[in-house]
DNA sequence: TGAATTGTTATCGT
DNA sequence: AACGATAACAATTC
């Protein structure tokens, strides 16, 4: 579940302990998660230091003293963690680098679907992901260009990687939210003023995110406190923090919904 | 027990 | 054919 607050979140809270660190030993006790492979993960990152830890859409980026990159993918439940804490002893624990300060850190992910890659060419490997919507790249231009010439529901053209890079299913309702559009309204039926809404809400979702640590949700992300300021992700029989309406949970590309269905009118499409 | 979650891939429909 | 929607999937928790 993280998503791109929560992922830029945990880049800067780890990038003092990680970039100028070595990485002595790497071991991971799940194959399918790395690739190529466990070795070539191994053989590319062992023995080299950071320089830069950043992020690329939901994925996050070491960047390596020898032109290689370590891309990590937290997908549903994936987290990083310290091994040198005291507190309760980390569990699902898939992964472990080594440094040469001594600490080790882990990648623990319950259900096993966070991803390594390994790469030297990281522009081929990101070559899928669509624009960073908090980049200069991410104006109103080109997001009327993405909307254009399609017919597709808003909501699964947003949470579409190769459209916009970082939007999940909590900040995609957020956005339609702020921007007043209903998830089903088709994308080349916007009027000129409500693509710039849609591009003011989703920077400002993502801006205020981030300036809120992210959303905590049960354990697989904690430390955020966006959760408290959700306009309508999870408020289903709520009322509107805007007008009153209790917030409906519908069902769009198989994901939950969540619209205010006064301020998200669909104004007789579909 | 079923629902929920991400993102990719395969398949179905128009 | 091209595009878009839908289903399946991987794996686990509550």
């Amino acid at each position: 579940m993280p998503e791109l607050p929560e992922v830029e979140t945990i880049v800067r809270r780890y990038r003092p302990r990680l970039e100028g660190r070595r990485i002595v030993a790497f071991a991971s006790r799940w194959a399918k998660q790395a690739a190529p492979s466990v070795r070539a993960v191994r053989a590319g990152i062992v023995g080299r230091a950071v320089t830069r830890l950043t992020r690329r859409g939901k994925y996050i980026v070491f960047h390596l003293d020898d032109g290689g990159f370590l891309l990590v993918h937290l997908r549903m439940s994936g987290r990083f963690e310290w091994a040198d804490g005291q507190h309760t002893r980390p569990r699902h624990v898939r992964s472990t680098w080594d440094l040469d300060d001594g600490n080790r850190l882990l990648f623990c992910d319950s259900r096993k679907f966070g991803r390594l890659v390994y790469t030297r060419d990281l522009a081929a490997a990101t070559a899928d992901l669509g624009v960073e919507p908090l980049g200069r790249g991410f104006t109103v231009a080109r997001l009327n260009r993405e909307l254009d010439g399609r017919a597709r529901q808003l909501k699964p053209l947003l949470l579409d990687q190769s459209v916009i890079a970082g939007l999940g299913n909590i900040y995609t309702d957020e956005s339609l939210f702020r921007a007043g559009l209903h998830p089903l309204r088709r994308s080349n039926r916007l009027g000129e003023a409500q693509v710039a809404a849609l591009h003011e809400a989703i920077r400002h979702v993502l801006r205020k995110a981030i300036r809120y640590c992210g959303t905590s949700f049960d354990r697989a992300y904690l430390g955020g406190s966006m959760q408290k300021r959700l306009m309508v992700y999870g408020r289903a029989g709520e009322p509107c923090r805007v007008c009153g309406t209790p917030i409906v949970s519908i069902r769009v590309a198989q994901r939950g919904t969540h619209v205010c269905p006064k301020c998200q009118a669909l104004d007789g499409e579909l």
